[in-house]
DNA sequence: GCAAGGTC
């Protein structure tokens, strides 16, 4: 009889491979001291030998600072420990607790982490910190899926030790981005301080430059924009009175003298009919969501950031309505038993009829994208029946979720696309007309792929039209699109910058730390300011190149081409160079971007044009005398307006960047810490918009009178 | 209060 410590990714990983290995499929829960924490220790027996399978909780050691003295650059001499000690807000103490237990009783340690670079660090560190082992020693599981088969296959025909250069590539993955980060971001922010004293965190890394430089590089690509004149037809036939609009062949012509000439030559003409040409368009239902293409969609249907989008489906997951969200995989494995969920959603209302027609089918045939996630399969709901307490964008999400996992057993949708050719003198003008055959996967898609239908005239070859209206409209190229949160994301996917788990975040941090501003997203003075101090003194960081030449070296280390220690000193030689550059311009850094970081200040305290003087701006600002925040307008210093009201003051006051939809006056969100932001309007003593108590609350001294003015929830 | 990467 053998012992064995096998070590998972996370709790619901540890549960499946311990009820995979155990041979009556119940493996036990085993006590842990109370003082740990709540973790679950799993039990299982085979062939009378005992698994001891415990969770992580992702990465539980991270690397930090190995001395200690503040803030200081260069900072090249880094350690591993563990995360909670790391960071206070980690909860993983009780597990390494765990491990640290099992591992001083058990010497047959298995790595069962996911089958990935971050797994193998996750495996690793926990096997040599907190069980003490020699990595030599320890066996490696390597499973693509979670299924039974797949585990138990993998538990037989263990690795005998865990690959050396694949811990040592992810190790430096760690490493590498530590030494940037850290060190530019201190360089950053420690050029402000020394030249003026003053504190603002200005953070940069691998991730986050580069995707400020796209937010950068667009901004500067549509400011230096510059419209080219083009001109368009404008053109409409009389049908039986009704007027109606045709294209013209051709979008736009370059020219003025061309646009002209159309118009001569078809005004007061009539059109024939030369053709109707039908064309079938075949589309195949979707591909299963993984979360990429979910956070598109729901930006798509319901506007939610991709941030937002992945908050609400960690919740459906946590309910156990989902399955894991943060996956990249459009392929489903043999492993998972669509009658079962079909089924089980027959019991849900909105779904039952659209359930039952797919369950009538003799074969079930999930529709499969490109992407691949060796850990995880498409996010796909469980069945389980919804609960009550869900907020409205979990239940939105959810709808969307099940119609799109009902939509992937479909059939191809057939469409059929009309076109109505009318020939005027020489020229042709199109009519478009759509109309769906057979609805296929759409209709199971519902409300979401929705195909709006355009009928065409009833219109034969050969029939004469009259030329109700033509001219020419002038109009100008345009500049290309700002990114959106969910653009931006896409296009982060599509550099391979950060991961499916990280990408959202990265955007955020981006938000909260004054680079960028709006949903239509710009960079704001101080990003600029950033990317041009890294553009002349580290290019690199704000380059895709740095987060190639990683890849590149990463696969180096795993094929033993190259050691972690020479990938490691390179970076520290280049570093090196560029953190002497940044000291001895210290100065003249620090004064720019604080010079920034003042016109932001600035800025994000004007609401917007006073609409009492129309002359100044209303302002956030403070009292003197009484130290209490208020709104009051610019025009007050030169005499010109008084206007001024009370507004909460407690929490992060901003500028809405809308007016107030009962008196226009511009709007501001306060946020609170753990709490909804809320938007206001800062006429509300004037405002019609504001219920009646709230005016009787604040007369009355009411503690939070004014948190009750609240327009919409944020 | 610093990175990026896991997970709850």
């Amino acid at each position: 009889m053998t012992d064995y410590l096998c070590i998972s990714e996370k709790p619901t990983a540890a549960k499946r491979i311990a009820t995979a290995l155990d041979e009556r499929g119940k493996p036990k829960k085993l006590p842990v001291p109370r003082n740990f924490g709540r973790i679950p220790v799993w039990e299982s027996m085979r062939n009378g030998d005992r698994i001891v399978t415990i969770p992580a909780l992702g990465h539980l050691y991270s690397t930090v600072e190995d001395s200690a003295g503040g803030w200081h650059y260069p900072a090249f001499s880094y350690k591993w420990t563990p995360s909670y000690l790391a960071n206070e807000k980690n909860k993983t103490r009780p597990f390494i607790l765990a491990f640290k237990k099992f591992g001083k009783e058990i010497s047959n340690v298995i790595i069962a982490t996911d089958y990935d670079l971050e797994g193998e660090v996750i495996g690793a560190t926990i096997a040599k910190f907190a069980c003490g082992q020699d990595l030599a020693n320890v066996k490696r599981m390597r499973f693509s899926t979670l299924t039974k088969s797949d585990i138990v296959n993998s538990f037989e025909h263990r690795d005998p030790s865990v690959n050396i250069n694949l811990v040592n590539a992810g190790f430096a993955r760690h490493e590498i981005d530590w030494l940037f980060g850290i060190n530019l971001t201190r360089a950053l922010t420690l050029s402000i301080k020394h030249a003026t004293g003053r504190y603002k965190l200005i953070t940069t890394g691998r991730v986050q430059g580069p995707t400020l430089r796209f937010v950068a590089d667009r901004e500067r690509d549509i400011q230096t924009f510059v419209p080219i004149p083009r001109w368009a037809i404008d053109a409409r036939i009389d049908l039986d009175g009704d007027e109606i609009f045709i294209e013209y062949n051709k979008k736009f012509l370059p020219s003025l003298k061309e646009a002209e000439k159309v118009v001569a030559e078809t005004t007061g003409r009539d059109g024939i009919v030369k053709e109707i040409g039908p064309r079938k368009i075949t589309q195949k239902p979707p591909a299963p969501f993984n979360l990429g293409t979910l956070q598109s969609e729901a930006y798509r249907h319901f506007g939610y950031t991709p941030s937002r989008t992945l908050r609400a489906a960690e919740t459906l997951y946590l309910n156990a309505l989902i399955s894991y969200p943060r996956t990249s995989s459009q392929q489903f494995t043999a492993a998972i038993n669509h009658r079962d969920i079909l089924t089980q959603l027959t019991k849900c209302d909105p779904y039952r009829v659209r359930a039952n027609k797919l369950l009538a089918k003799s074969k079930l045939h999930p529709t499969f994208g490109k992407k691949k996630d060796p850990a995880h399969p498409p996010i796909h709901p469980t069945g389980k029946k919804l609960a009550g307490n869900l907020r409205n964008e979990e239940r939105n999400l959810y709808n969307l979720i099940v119609c799109r996992y009902l939509a992937i057993f479909g059939e191809p949708s057939i469409k059929n696309g009309l076109r109505l050719d009318l020939k005027i003198n020489d020229h042709i003008f199109y009519l478009r007309g759509m109309k769906v055959l057979k609805k296929g996967w759409l209709e199971f898609y519902t409300p979401f792929g929705r195909v709006d239908e355009v009928e065409l005239p009833d219109l034969a070859v050969g029939d004469v039209v009259k030329l109700a209206y033509i001219n020419h409209k002038q109009s100008y190229t345009q500049p290309p699109a700002r990114y959106n949160p969910n653009s931006l994301l896409k296009k982060m996917e599509e550099q391979e910058l950060g991961t499916k788990a990280t990408r959202a975040s990265t955007i955020d941090i981006l938000y909260s730390r004054g680079y960028i501003e709006d949903e239509s997203i710009n960079a704001t003075d101080l990003g600029f300011a950033v990317i041009d101090t890294l553009q002349k003194n580290s290019p690199d960081i704000i380059s895709i190149e740095l987060t190639r030449k990683l890849q590149r070296e990463i696969e180096d280390i795993q094929a033993g081409k190259k050691s972690r220690e020479a990938v490691l000193m390179e970076s520290i030689v280049q570093l090196k160079k560029i953190l002497e550059k940044f000291h001895k311009k210290e100065k003249i850094i620090g004064v720019t971007l604080e010079e920034q970081v003042q016109n932001l200040k600035q800025r994000q305290r004007i609401l917007g044009k006073c609409p009492v003087c129309k002359q100044g701006e209303l302002i956030i600002t403070r009292s003197i005398r009484t130290k209490k925040r208020f709104v009051g307008c610019t025009g007050f210093y030169k005499k010109l307006c008084d206007w001024s009201a009370p507004i909460p003051q407690k929490g992060y006051a901003v500028p809405a960047k809308k007016n107030c939809k009962h008196c226009g006056f511009p709007m501001l969100t306060i946020r609170r810490k753990g709490k909804k932001p809320f938007t206001i309007c800062p006429n509300w003593i004037s405002c019609p918009g504001t219920p009646d108590e709230v005016i009787d609350n604040y007369r009355n001294n009411k503690a939070g009178a004014l948190d009750a003015i609240v327009e919409e929830e944020t």
